[in-house]
DNA sequence: CATGAATGAGCTTTCATTCAT
DNA sequence: GATGAATGAAAGCTCATTCAT
């Protein structure tokens, strides 16, 4: 039975397993360096851990991507999913006040992306960009530039609706921006490292940050014909 | 006239000379150390290269600095940590109200260090804390926690004095904190490469966030004896 | 007859041709590493060195053995602490009596040890003991503590036996170890260069220490019921 | 009164003390050395440390010395100090029997030699006569072979006297001079860091090797007529 | 003479990349 | 296609030696 057909169809199921692993790898090897880079940021990442992560050769890492220069490339643009639709489609949905809107917003991309792997490609982005000009313009076309757009909208509203002062559009968009990518690379950075007791707490973080971004530190007269706003501000302790 | 002391003076410049020299040198290299880790990240920077910018031999820098490591603490020692009696002494100073001083505060770091290549350190220590964690409790230690105490000053006077409502003290730092080191992030990351279009005008940038920081985005009735705070607030475009 | 069995023995060839050199690497890296360390010393043995001597590059080294100190300890597992258990055998294997038991091990010492490349070990180990703390612990408890075990039984059973007078157990294992050791030592310092004439003949050597330990300096009346034991001792020239 | 005069007669006050630490430099240089080499090896002793145990700059080092080998062969050749005329009188003076001449030897050695700083020049010789030939055969010629002869006569006289057996006399002396050498070369290598529990109390390792080297180990019958010669031999514990 | 700042070759170790199998 | 053994260019750091002062 040791026949050249019995040959062939080994050979046929071992092309086929291949040929199906082989559909998987890079896929394989982009979650595997999305972790290590993360992680460890680029330099520090070796390629041979990435190979090793993803179950396959040294060798083989390099047969799909030309370099490490390349394989970096490659996790940023396979992780810029556009999450964005949906969201906008979930803003053009919303009924409440716009001060709920941004609470929501930004409690969501917690939820979605900031306690997500891919809060590490913003991390990622920040500590590389420089070294990676050509990918940072591309992140800031896909990503930051989609995202400060979704944000006006909602200060748009806001005005609109009589809710939110007059404000800066360009700069306005930082306001929540900022507070939300510092927290993406913090928790990357010292989030790591740092003791128990200045550690952050994301949530927490978020909402001391948005309701500061609505009321101001300042006291004020308390609004005429508005509920309490802000259950959450926690006292001071 | 040919005076010990003229005998003196002729020793004492050949060691002026000599001195000088060697006093010189630290500066010189905390200078071109400064330039490459800001430049490149610390793990990229390549000793040689700092001593070469310094224009000194590679030995040379490990004479002054016993290692890489010692040599980035004396460039955060020489930039940040040394400048804080300086700034605690103004805090000390200030005469006027809160709002006033964290509006003094946040310009005065885009002056003093945000806009200076200082700010690099900062960006560098977020891409690389997670890979060095002594240069991360030290970067803490000496640069985190003397800031942070600061801005809790500031946030404590506004509510000893009636002008801050309460805030949780721990968050509430990063009110103040997170603006500034995302515009320092920002600035050595995107802010590089990003087209002139989207390019982010830092003052103005700060003037928004310091203002929404104080007076929130949400519309308020007008306090009753106070004159505007807030003349700097730019209108939406 | 093309069948697979043919396409596993190429198979098995290419691996075998592969796998050779992979198994052989270790065996030639030490071969070199004990000739350079044993002619130039551990500190001044350099690891590109040992590498060149075994046909390979700098980084094939550190692929089998991660750091130099490490390279050491192999070689001396290899060619010392390795051989126990064969020398502890044939110690117990022993059936005469316990002064030839001495006379036999410290020729087959010599033999096996002394007049081998491997007594450079010893030597290089009594040179950078005391610059090489760890690798000095590790020697000890690998070589010079079970060695000592080995000759103390020796004595014991001497003792045992009736054969030798009582003894002080830790300084009479020096009794046979200071004179091998001396001359392992001896035969790599000034061995190595001192004229013919007052070169030294091991097993001359060896001869004459070994019935000295047995049976002194010190005339003695001939015990009462044993032919001589002492054939080997040679007249005063 | 800033007269030539006082200059000159200041500069001669200066020249004069300079003269004086001038002559004293090469002995301070070479005691410190001596220290370091002993402590440390030869590779392993920084030139700078020299220079600071004897109180200079490493500069002045290189103006005695014209390199860290010069430096080592003078400081073999500056103890070489023969203390054999000594020796040699109190060996002919010598009136008791040669077994405690022997014993007398031994001890005496170990007190002026072995427990001093020069039976480190016996381990420095040790350990690098195989990289300083010229220096060994030198040493050879100016230490060794004078001590042996010195042996050598000793043995005689017992022979001589019908109170040692025949013996081979160029072997002979090793008998005596390996546990010797033995003792101060491990002193200064394993000496220096194995743990307490093995350490070897010099008077001790002497006493036991002197009286196996007379005795030996083997069981004999009581000597007709001679007091016990061994009262110092240790009982097995 | 004496100094000590400066040098730079040299060391161990790492790791992206290659290529024979 | 896949492997993993092998490579060799760096990198951080040391230290004998030089030389301007």
């Amino acid at each position: 039975m040791s026949s050249p057909i019995t040959l062939c169809s080994i050979a046929a199921t071992v092309r086929a397993k291949h040929a199906r692993r082989k559909e998987a790898r890079p896929g394989e090897l982009l979650a595997a360096a999305l972790d290590l880079f993360v992680e460890k940021g680029f330099a520090a990442t070796r390629a041979e851990e990435v190979a090793k992560r993803a179950g396959v050769s040294k060798g083989t890492l390099f047969l799909y991507f030309s370099s490490k220069e390349e394989l970096f490339k490659a996790v940023v643009r396979e992780n810029i999913s556009g999450r964005y639709p949906e969201w906008n489609a979930k803003l053009e949905a919303f009924q409440g006040n716009t001060a709920d809107l941004v609470r929501l917003f930004m409690r969501q991309w917690w939820a979605d992306v900031g306690d997500s792997r891919v809060s590490g490609i913003s991390k990622l982005m920040m500590s590389e960009a420089s070294n990676f000009p050509e990918l940072a313009a591309f992140y800031q076309q896909e990503v930051i530039d989609p995202g400060s757009a979704l944000i006006r909208r909602i200060l748009q509203r806001g005005i609109d609706l009589g809710e939110f002062g007059p404000i800066d559009m360009q700069y306005g968009v930082y306001t929540i921006l900022a507070p939300m990518l510092f927290l993406a690379t913090w928790k990357h950075s010292f989030g790591t490292c740092s003791d128990a007791s200045t550690r952050l707490v994301p949530e927490d973080y978020i909402n001391v940050q948005v309701e500061t971004i609505l009321n101001g530190l300042c006291v004020r007269p308390p609004p005429a014909s508005s509920p309490s706003q802000n259950p959450q501000r926690k006292l001071a302790s």
